[in-house]
DNA sequence: TTGAAAGCGCTAACAG
DNA sequence: CTGTTAGCGCTTTCAA
């Protein structure tokens, strides 16, 4: 068996069977035309030599890989491979793969990931945008081609794009709230890049959450960074050295958190007892710290399923208005955050 | 720009200057033939009008579709997540794309993953074994077949099928004398399944490292389990009640050592005082939890990029012996281990 | 130096 | 009911 004939095709069948190949495809293809005789003896063979049709055959024909591009912050965090898996569930009833690729948090790497997958044919991307990424001319293209394209978690042009978030004002509420309801009065809140959206709007339910508590606003409680954890190491230390120290700090997301948590542990100080945290991240990590983490869950795999689902019916029916799916967080209380 | 007319193609550059679709194509190929004018103008324009070949096309042509396969148990844990983008790095170089699946660590899922993955003519697989896997007829049809197969952490079929592992007798070992020099008596060691080679090694290593440091064996402190969490939390409690107590374990992975950790804790009894812990797991994970953990640290990144390696060179000279390569761990000492 | 034609695997319009 | 033909985008003889 040398390299080249590793895959039977229509021909071979024709030729064994003695017939044509259009004959043998639409038998295969269950085409009323064909006597039911021919139909049952192509089909039987086919099973037998183990037949499947070349998708690079079709998608040239047709004009459709069933490749769908997916473009990540980056891979080895569990938010984002747990989304992955949701997307890849959708897309494998409807028959399509998914292509990956990483933007590693750069603009660049982006704009190459998007020309890259677009070579490659794939149908059109899902992405959630990098944390560099304010311009989006890379996008504008594809939406100006009608290429389908699908935004989760970290979104732009709304407008034009459908897309999957949760439901940030309303988790950073959630969270500010229950501090509040424990009676913590020193609320700090350790933010992201203004020009994303989810540091937007968290920072907006952070507000509102004050407000909502009575409690009034001292912005040298909202800090941010730029969700590295060196960085995050910085602004809680800074927090942490105010004249008058926060008693709560929530982290805008995994990386910050468990920065913010290390830190405050370095400084020899408690959680909760002198600083309470709470943070956005996963069952998995949340349990594993000492002390287990209060947090906003997201529902990560079911975001991957929207979006993916969101795909497909943009893929069916193009020109419908782009919806967005706020998608809605759950607060898991634990130890790092009562008293 | 309605559908269908997204990318441009040969034809169009072709018609556009008025020469043949062959000579276009051969003036992109930098053919010798072709005039230095002709051949000027092509990429002129071809640069412009932003070709780029139909990967489908070639495929078809060349049967090559310039797609790996990639199978692993499951796409959540950093440990994967990590080797993936390893593969991902040198495939990028290569002009490759990888296609990835994940077994759930189920036999089921890994053969469906095969099939599927060959059926999209990937030119080879790159495969870490379910932890089901047990019998390989869907692996020996592509070694039988020679398509290009490489495994990675859980192999087999080492002699006709290149492989990359970490040194899993010397890596147990280490963790044993570690134990040892710290003036650990009782060192118990969980387990995974006798089947996978991991497991087997580290067993070894865990043996050979007790009678180095002149330790009796104690057939009580080998347990086994599945490799979940639930199973581990189980084998743990029941180390935890022998009647004489182990004073110090080591867990085969991840999500063994974390669920005996939580195990330990709930129980009331210290890391390291009552009970020391060492696992298999990654940088983060390790420092993020309290006590910080002791572990082996594997190459993830390095295991994928040699993975990838081998495969091509798989590509390359498909008759060559396999070769397996053979990666070294690090033994990170944290608080969890060291009275 | 260039063009025409065949073929990779497949479907579909057109003829029988 | 079945075969012939053209064509998806590309490379590569073969001819000119």
């Amino acid at each position: 068996m040398e390299k080249g004939k590793r895959h039977i095709s229509l021909k071979d069948l024709a030729q064994e069977l003695g017939v044509s190949i259009s004959t043998v495809s639409r038998a295969l293809n269950n085409h009323p035309d064909i006597s039911p005789n021919v139909t049952r003896k192509v089909q039987k063979l086919a099973a037998e030599m183990n037949y499947s049709p070349n998708p690079l055959a079709m998608g040239l024909l047709k004009q459709a890989t069933r490749m769908i591009g997916v473009i990540v912050p980056d891979l080895v965090t569990h938010f984002y491979s747990s989304i992955i898996s949701g997307i890849e569930h959708i897309a494998e009833e409807k028959g399509y793969y998914i292509l990956i690729a990483s933007s590693n948090e750069s603009l660049k790497k982006e704009i190459k990931a998007v020309e890259n997958l677009m070579k490659t044919r794939v149908e059109g991307l899902i992405v959630c945008l990098s944390q560099e990424t304010k311009t989006y001319e890379h996008f504008d293209r594809l939406i100006n081609n009608h290429i389908p394209l699908v935004f989760f978690d970290r979104v732009c042009r709304i407008d034009k794009v459908p897309s999957v978030v949760v439901d940030n004002v309303d988790a950073a509420q959630k969270i500010t709230s229950h501090f509040c309801k424990n009676g913590f009065q020193r609320i700090a809140y350790i933010a992201g890049p203004d020009h994303l959206n989810i540091s937007q709007q968290r920072t907006q339910g952070y507000l509102s959450g004050l407000k909502k508590c009575g409690l009034e606003f001292r912005s040298e409680l909202l800090v941010k960074c730029n969700m590295s954890t060196l960085d995050a190491t910085k602004v809680t230390a800074a927090l942490l050295e105010l004249s008058i120290r926060p008693d709560a700090i929530f982290g805008i997301n995994d990386t910050v958190a468990f920065a913010a948590m290390k830190e405050i542990k370095r400084r020899g100080l408690r959680i909760p007892e002198d600083v309470a945290l709470v943070g956005f991240t996963d069952e998995f990590h949340s349990t594993v710290v000492d002390p287990a983490l209060t947090s906003i869950t997201h529902p990560t795999f079911e975001i991957g399923q929207e979006a993916a689902r969101l795909f497909f019916s943009r893929i069916e029916n193009p020109d419908a208005e782009p919806i967005q799916k706020v998608l809605k967080t759950k607060l898991v209380i634990r130890k790092s955050s009562v008293r």
